[in-house]
Order: structure tokens, then C-alpha cells, then sequence
DNA sequence: GCTCATCAAAGTGCATGCAATTCGTGCGCA
DNA sequence: TGCGCACGAATTGCATGCACTTTGATGAGC
């Protein structure tokens, strides 16, 4: 009867958790950049909640590597090092070849299905100039680790791809895409063959394309106001019932 | 002049850092069993914090995984299944299997002076039914990985070390140490040398030597009170100061 | 013009209070 | 004796309030 918890780690009550995925998605579409300030009551207000929960997912965020909090200090958006972003893909291939190893020619045919379903939508999107295009290249991996069915590799999995994306909002250019999804059809093709090495060799040599081809670049860096690029993203959260924005403290 | 982060991953404010290390600490040392209540009222008496700290550590330890999180209801120490624990054990071999590569042939004079003062600690502590051996020797494979200087790395390998921990809990025996000494003894010896297939082998069968051993046995669930298991934690938490008891609200 | 002290505004750290939910227990009834 | 139900105690969910810290802007002194 109990329905397999499997995935939810933890994201405990749902206000806390529809905050933090909001904010996830924020971040991965760079509509938030590196460094960008959070303040727990913009926060709050925006997802219209009283501060203490914005601070409990802040600190969830925080866990996760996505946000940086100090003591007595506005948290901002996690600003990785190089040396933290290659220790980052080190530690995702190896994550991602142990999802490769569960599901190489043990793929359903509803899950191929749903894979392809996903690349499509990355055709669709694409353009790397779309946030949307970034997040669901990241998606991708994302999804694959869910079919382990492993909660363990889904959420290293997830937290680790989310990271890899922030660090490439600061280090890569655009993100061509295209690329990226040729490379993710092909990962499929592989997977359903079951060649679990010619996987390994393909992803191994996605995620260093993706690495490999980052220049340092100063950040752009474009100040907008907080509850502007958040107002998309609470919109969606609480599923279209847009938060009740009480004074419209603009232009902070 | 900023002294280069490097460790700290979350952990917020000092006194919720406190708690979790507090809470972790018990957890592997087996004084709270898996399906322990936690309440947040009797965490926040016992570490003199209001119910707002106790809870966000909570949340902080949930997101580890060490404990489970329902809403509404009471946090309990989390009670993986035989199933997370095959999968725990997978990941982890993996993460260390990166460790032994960073570190194979390259630790410092100190570094192995270190270790090998680790080892005679647990050598001290030894015997299976003293607690702090169980911990000495996770702690082990967490020491290896600060070694590496790879700050995600150090955390997930800590991470899911204390989950394999809490798994022995359930799943395992008293745990027989002195086996696991000598083996991280060779781990040592092959690590100084250089021998990173010997290691690779080493960790394998160690890690493996401690999972397979494992028996489903019942939960012996002796049900002490949370204040009095916690109060030897609480007093190491804060440098030996004892935290206020007001009320004496013993047996629950 | 530049530096540094001072002070108000903004923000976090934390405790407390109230409403809502769950849990456990005793009672009635079969 | 066994089973369901209802009510009180225990506990969480969340907002709010106050104290303390940081920030940054203003003005005096050099």
C-alpha cells in the first residue's frame, strides 16, 4: 500500500520544497546568476510566505551547493572555483557511469519512449540563448538517473548536474546546444544496445565537451530586481495561483 | 585574504551545526537506533535552542538522509531498506574508487602519519561493542577523503559513509573490528606505495567484507529516553558546557 | 580631494505564540 | 474479550516580534 517512496529525499513541507524547486529552476535558467542576492524577506514576499520558510530553503539550497549562506550575511547564489567545478565533473562521471552500468539494455520501451519524448523537447527549445534549452540538457541526465530507480544516484545525480549547470552560467559560453543533443541521442541509441562501454566512452566525452570547451569570462553580470526575475518562477510554483504581492516595494 | 572556504558545504549558523554534528554523532554511534522519535520541543531543550533551531537542523539531517521527515509528524531516524543499502554500497564504492585515485602515491609524510594515528585510535577503541570504534572506523574512509582537497568529494563520501553506517545498525552485527583495522592498515600501506589497483581491491573487498556480512536481524529497539541518550552529546557539543535543563520533563 | 568615524536602514538570528494536525488512551458497545 | 470512537494531550506548521550585526551613506577632519 505505501506507494515506494523512491524519490524525495527530503523537501520536507511542501511551502519549503515548492520554494526550493522554484529556486532551482531559477538558478539552472540563469535567470539568477552566480552571486545574486537573496534576501529572506524579498524571498518571502515573493513566494508569500513569512521569512522562516524562505530560511529553511535557503538552507536546504545551501546543502544542495546551489547557494552560499554565511553568518549574518544575505545568502547568494554559489559562485564555484574552476578547482571546484572539475572536481565537480570528476565525481559526476564517475556517478553517471554507475547509471549508465544499471540501465545499459535494461531500458523499458515506455522508457525509451519517455527519453526520446525528452530530446524532442530539447530540439524544440533549442537555441542556447533559451534558458529553458539549458535546463533540459541538464534535464536529461537528470531523468536518466531517475530510471536507476536508486534514490542514492538520483539525488547525487541531481544535485551534482545542478551544480555542473551553475558553474557553466560562469565559466562557458552560450551552451551550443545542438551538440549536446546529438549527443544525447546517442547516448540512447547506445543505452538501448546495451553497449554499456560505447555509453560510457559517450557520456565521458559529453560531459568533458561540455567542460573542456569553458573560458573564463567575467560575468555579465545584469542587475535586474529580485521579484522581477522571481515572479515567473512563483507563478508556476503554486501552479498558476499567482502570490499575493501586498506592497509593491520596486527598485529595492 | 579570504581563507579559501574549501570545507563548510552548508552548515548554516554555528549552534544548528552543533545540533547535526550532535545528532550525526549519536546516530552512528548507534545511541539513537533507526526509528527513534526525534521530537523538536525535547532537541531544543536538551541543546538549550528554541524549536525554530532544532527544526532546522532537522531539515539539515534530513537532507543527509539520516533522518526521515513526514509532514506532520514526529522526525524519526531514518530506517533504510535493504534495498537503499545495496545502493548505498554501490555509490560508495564508486566515490572512494575516485578517492584512492586522487590520493594513490601522493600523501604526505603527515598525511600518513595521520592516518596511522587514526588507525591506532581505532586499535585503542577497539572491541565491537564500543560505539565509538563503529564511528573511528568511518571515519577512517572520511578522513581518507579530506585528503583529497575535493570538497564535494569529502561531502558525499561523508554523507553516505554515515549512511552505510546507520545501515550496519540495522542490518549487521556487532560489527568485528579488528578485521576492518587491518584492513585499513593495508589500505594505508597500499595507498603509501602507490599500488592503486591493490587499493581499488582493498577497498572493494573491505567495504564489500562489511556489507555481505550483513544478516537481516530484527531491531533489538531498546526505547530509552531521547533526553537522557542525547545528554552526552549535548554536553561534547558545546565544549562541556552543559546546557540549561528547566524543567526536568523526564519519561515522556 | 581623500580618509575615517558615526549612525540610520536593512537584514539576519532566534524565540515565542497560535492554529492545525496527529497520537494515544479510555470509554462505550457489541 | 474485542473493536471502534471520540476527546484531550502532544506535536508540528507557520508567522511575527525583538535584538544584534552588517552595510553603506553622510559628514567632519586632514
Amino acid at each position: 500500500m505505501a506507494p515506494r517512496a523512491a524519490s524525495k529525499t527530503a523537501e520536507s513541507s511542501d511551502k519549503v520544497s515548492v520554494i526550493c524547486r522554484a529556486l532551482r529552476r531559477a538558478i539552472i535558467e540563469q535567470a539568477l546568476e552566480p552571486g545574486a542576492k537573496l534576501p529572506e524577506d524579498s524571498l518571502g514576499e515573493r513566494f508569500g510566505v513569512s521569512r522562516t520558510i524562505a530560511r529553511h530553503a535557503l538552507g536546504q539550497l545551501a546543502a544542495e551547493g546551489l547557494i552560499e549562506l554565511r553568518r549574518n550575511r544575505i545568502a547568494v547564489v554559489a559562485t564555484p572555483s574552476w578547482q571546484d567545478a572539475r572536481d565537480a565533473f570528476d565525481v559526476r562521471i564517475q556517478l553517471e557511469r554507475l547509471v549508465v552500468r544499471h540501465l545499459a539494455g535494461k531500458l523499458t520501451k515506455a522508457q525509451i519512449a519517455e527519453l526520446n519524448a525528452h530530446v524532442d523537447a530539447e530540439d524544440r527549445a533549442r537555441g542556447g540563448s533559451d534558458p529553458v534549452s539549458i535546463r533540459l540538457a541538464t534535464e536529461f541526465h537528470i531523468l536518466l538517473a531517475h530510471m536507476t530507480n536508486s534514490p542514492i544516484l538520483i539525488r547525487y545525480v541531481s544535485e551534482i548536474a545542478y551544480r555542473c549547470c551553475l558553474t557553466l552560467s560562469l565559466f562557458s559560453r552560450p551552451h551550443s546546444s545542438e551538440c549536446a543533443i546529438n549527443e544525447h541521442r546517442a547516448i540512447i541509441a547506445a543505452l538501448v544496445r546495451g553497449d554499456e562501454e560505447k555509453v560510457m566512452s559517450l557520456m565521458h566525452s559529453h560531459l568533458d565537451s561540455v567542460a573542456g570547451r569553458a573560458l573564463v569570462t567575467p560575468v555579465p553580470q545584469r542587475g535586474r530586481d529580485l521579484l522581477d526575475i522571481l515572479a515567473p518562477y512563483a507563478e508556476e510554483a503554486e501552479g498558476g495561483r499567482v502570490v499575493k504581492l501586498p506592497k509593491a516595494a520596486r527598485g529595492r
